[in-house]
RNA sequence: UGGGUCGUCGCCAAGCGGUAAGGCACGGGGUUUUGAUCUCCGCAUACCAAGGUUCGAAUCCUUGCGACCCAGCCA
């Protein structure tokens, strides 16, 4: 990875660091962390914040930590654990330190305690409804709790005992004391902890309350040493409280939250309750469905790390709520595969084409390269015959203006191989085309014709030496280019974001693929190996993105 | 006058008082045994608007306008 500063574009949060740097703010440490919480899969809007925190920490020789914010257990699981740790490192990241916001549970415990002999935090009895008409509006202020003096003595013994388990869920709750006529809601006497009888994944039955967001996050930051909290925007106005908890507690260091605009692409969401929703209402396959905009489901459907970190560094960012164009992103995946991707020929959707004068029995071994600029990837051999197949669409009776391929009476270059012409269309009783017969010009391998120009190059296989397989076209999700500002995104879904094509016939050396390579399929688009529906003599492909098509048809 | 944040090309985005970078997209030319790649060229007298300060303003000031976020015992 490059680390060359002069190189990497600016920013507002590169330019925050410089300047720390340069006034030595924390002994010119950087120290940030990416603190998910395992609600869920990782998605492409995560994957920017990956890469801001632990590049962040690469760029300036920092250290970058993996916290899961499991403060709700109610929504999180060890499944969800195991994916984000999988994800990221697939994103080609390795944390410094694991920690758990519930490692903390004591020390912010312990916390609370020192926040309530402060005066600063006191036990509520009101419900959560009345606390919400307690709160006020967003322009007019809210009233005091009646508990809200409570003597400290009593808050200490009520919150022990909420610990103790000696009160229903709900009954309590421990507020932090502030100002119930801040103009900032956020800081009208915040709940910071609540009685909520869940079995954690970590730490089992151990707690029957658990600490809230707005007071774990700031202290795990605090105990961890962060020096940047980098966030998303809508925590800007928490920001007050974040600082507060900070200093009412004389932490030995109080990192700086920062706010950055979070992804939004066009033609996708990234809503967790969503792409959940998508996932349990069985829209897709699952959550690595090659649809859905999960890390999981991009590496599914041939995406590379390097792309997905490419696209994070062109989107830029700023505090600005954008929406990113989805050709952003198919522009990063073609680069990459175009550069590193082997050539490959598969026929989708095949039509027969008999070669009558080349011999019966024969079967030729070509040798074609695996890529067309990189000759230091090799070649393969490619069997021909007398009898191949080629795409149904590079056949047209009746061509648009400007067609390049194969008509009646036409020629066409067949890639790495001869030239043939089409001299009979075979239709069958109802007038559909079933094969094509053509003759091919032996001096043409590898060398073009003399007196007279072919055009057109298309791709084919060879009948008998090629290996059927499944191939899954995926398209975009919606219909929309923000499904999320539909009444109900579920009727903005695409109904042909996937085509599977059964029929297809692949090259005999794609029997041999992997899920690690990727694949251009000559002239159609980039595609992989699917890594779970394939197996034993069963080739499934996925195709990553199309190839750019620069055809401009009237 | 509830608070907070943001307005630079179709989409992103540099710019930080000295006279509008770059990328994607788009249009056109060239090369090409992928209508791919590669390559060359074009693409904001203008920075939400209107005033003001200044020799000079996208950058500073004023006033408007527009967009987004906040009233979970979610994060």
């Amino acid at each position: 990875m490059s680390t060359n500063e002069n190189q990497l574009p600016a920013n507002f949060i590169r330019q925050i660091i410089a300047n720390d740097l340069k006034i030595n703010k924390n002994n010119g440490k950087v120290a940030t962390r990416f603190p998910p919480e395992p609600n869920g899969y990782l998605h492409i809007g995560h994957a920017k914040s990956i890469c801001l925190n632990f590049g962040t920490a690469i760029e300036n020789k920092g250290t970058c930590n993996l916290r899961f914010d499991d403060t709700n257990p109610e929504k999180e699981s060890v499944e969800y654990m195991e994916s984000i740790k999988r994800d990221v490192q697939w994103l080609g990241f390795t944390w410094d330190g694991l920690y758990h916001a519930s490692d903390y549970f004591e020390q912010l415990y312990n916390y609370a305690v020192q926040l309530i002999e402060q005066g600063q935090a006191y036990v509520d009895s009101l419900s959560a409804e009345q606390i919400r008409a307690y709160r006020g509006t967003l322009t007019e202020p809210g009233k005091e709790s009646p508990d809200r003096n409570r003597p400290i003595a009593e808050n200490l013994d009520l919150f022990k005992r909420m610990r103790a388990g000696e009160f229903a869920d709900g009954q309590y709750v421990l507020r932090a004391k502030i100002d119930m006529a801040s103009p900032n809601i956020n800081m009208r006497d915040p709940a910071i902890y609540r009685i909520r009888r869940v079995h954690h994944q970590r730490t089992g039955n151990d707690w029957c309350i658990y600490p809230m967001y707005d007071y774990t996050h700031c202290i795990s930051d605090a105990i961890e040493g962060i020096t940047h909290s980098l966030c998303t925007l809508e925590f800007e106005d928490h920001r007050p409280l974040y600082d507060w908890v900070l200093e009412q507690l004389h932490t030995p260091c109080h990192p700086q939250q920062i706010e950055f605009a979070r992804l939004q692409l066009e033609y996708t969401i990234v809503s967790k309750r969503k792409l959940n929703q998508l996932v349990t209402e069985k829209h897709v396959s699952g959550w690595d469905d090659p649809r859905m905009p999960t890390i999981a489901g991009l590496r599914r459907a041939g995406f590379t790390p390097k792309a997905i970190r490419d696209f994070c560094e062109r989107i830029g960012l700023t505090k600005q709520n954008s929406w990113i164009e989805m050709g952003v992103l198919e522009y990063c995946i073609r680069e990459d595969l175009n550069e590193n991707a082997l050539r490959a020929m598969a026929v989708l959707q095949p039509l027969r084409v008999v070669i009558t004068n080349y011999p019966e029995t024969q079967v030729e071994q070509l040798d074609i390269s695996n890529h067309p600029q990189r000759h230091e990837l090799g070649k393969r051999s490619v069997p021909f015959a007398n009898v191949i197949l080629i795409e149904q669409d590079d056949f047209a009776e009746l061509p648009p203006p400007k067609y390049k391929r194969l008509v009646v009476g036409g020629e066409v270059r067949l890639r790495g191989s001869y030239v043939i012409r089409c001299d009979d269309v075979i239709k069958d009783a109802d007038g559909n085309i079933i094969e094509l017969h053509c003759s091919y010009d032996p001096e043409t391998l590898g060398k073009n014709p003399e007196g007279r120009k072919v055009k057109g190059v298309i791709h084919w296989v060879a009948e008998q030496q090629s290996y059927p397989a499944e191939v899954r076209l995926y398209n975009r999700l919606f219909t929309v280019p923000q499904p999320d500002n539909e009444d109900n995104f579920l009727d903005a879904i695409n109904p042909g974001s996937l085509e599977v094509l059964t029929g297809c016939r692949v090259e005999a050396s794609l029997a041999d693929a992997t899920v690690e390579n990727r694949y251009q399929f000559e002239r159609t688009g980039y595609f992989c190996l699917d890594a779970v529906d394939s197996g034993e003599g069963k080739l499934v492909f996925n195709r990553t993105v199309t190839l750019r098509d620069g055809w401009v048809k009237d």
